[in-house]
DNA sequence: GAAGATTGAAAAGTCAATCTTA
DNA sequence: TAAGATTGACTTTTCAATCTTC
């Protein structure tokens, strides 16, 4: 009993995996958010308003503010003034920041190899095609 | 592109379903940590230590002093001595409590019911499958 | 006035340190 | 000393209010 919930079967396995990819990003001092806004920034050639980060993070500015705090403490990231707009800041990934990245992204993708890598390939598509059909569903509940 | 992980479908699955369940439990106070505290409260049978507690929420003991601090701040718990150990300290659901449990369950089924509804049988079936074996897979893997 | 960012307060979680009692 | 709970500090997230600039 208390097991037949899809939802908190759903949210289960989303922890357990994210808690395990966190585990190993932590060894080199990333956290997955960290990790995500830093992407974000490499795919956008190095820079970004705070605004469009948040945008593509799809999450509220302050979120962004802080995050950006944290990412500038650890010197993976530098705010500058944006010369268009002085109202807006640029974030700006360093040289750190790049290859926190670049060995992030390693970590992320070798334990999901680990993770996914115990389903079949059937099982993988089919799991897609459900995860889908549930974020669709959530979202469309409103 | 970005879309072929694995990991980042799970999570944005759990974060739509999970956003829709908090939507529909906050018109009445509820948060989804909230209910399930209390779920756990009346499961056995109305009360119960904070170190218990925080052993069924499979959380850290610190968490639950804070959660139970919002839920005596709301009227839905009190905190008791504990007369067989004087360190210890038992939550007790009051009848408000009781109450938000009840209208907080048919909620979430209900709200479950919307979203899990989509699928067919055998679509929740794999899914219940998938979703053991990843959360397994998390934790085996460390 | 509206847009970009920040600040402050809150919820939810972790960890490390502390305090009281066993 | 070890166990039960709390406190303080930190991360991640949201919302409401504010400040500066457009």
């Amino acid at each position: 009993m208390g097991q037949q919930s899809g939802m908190f079967a759903l949210l289960h396995a989303a922890g357990c995996v994210e808690g395990y990819v966190e585990a190993k990003l932590s060894i080199i001092g990333l956290s997955l958010p960290k990790l995500v806004a830093l992407s974000r920034l490499v795919e956008a050639g190095d820079s970004m308003t705070l605004g469009q980060l948040a945008d593509r993070l799809s999450c509220v500015k302050s979120n962004v503010t802080q995050l950006v705090d944290r990412l500038e403490a650890d010197g993976l990231v530098m705010r500058t003034p944006d010369p268009a707009d002085r109202r807006s800041r640029i974030a700006v990934i360093t040289d750190a920041g790049r290859k926190a990245y670049e060995q992030g992204s390693r970590i992320q993708e070798e334990a999901e190899r680990c993770v996914f890598g115990l389903l079949t390939d059937d099982d993988r598509a089919t799991f897609a095609a459900l995860v889908a059909k549930l974020a669709a569903a959530g979202r469309a509940a409103h």
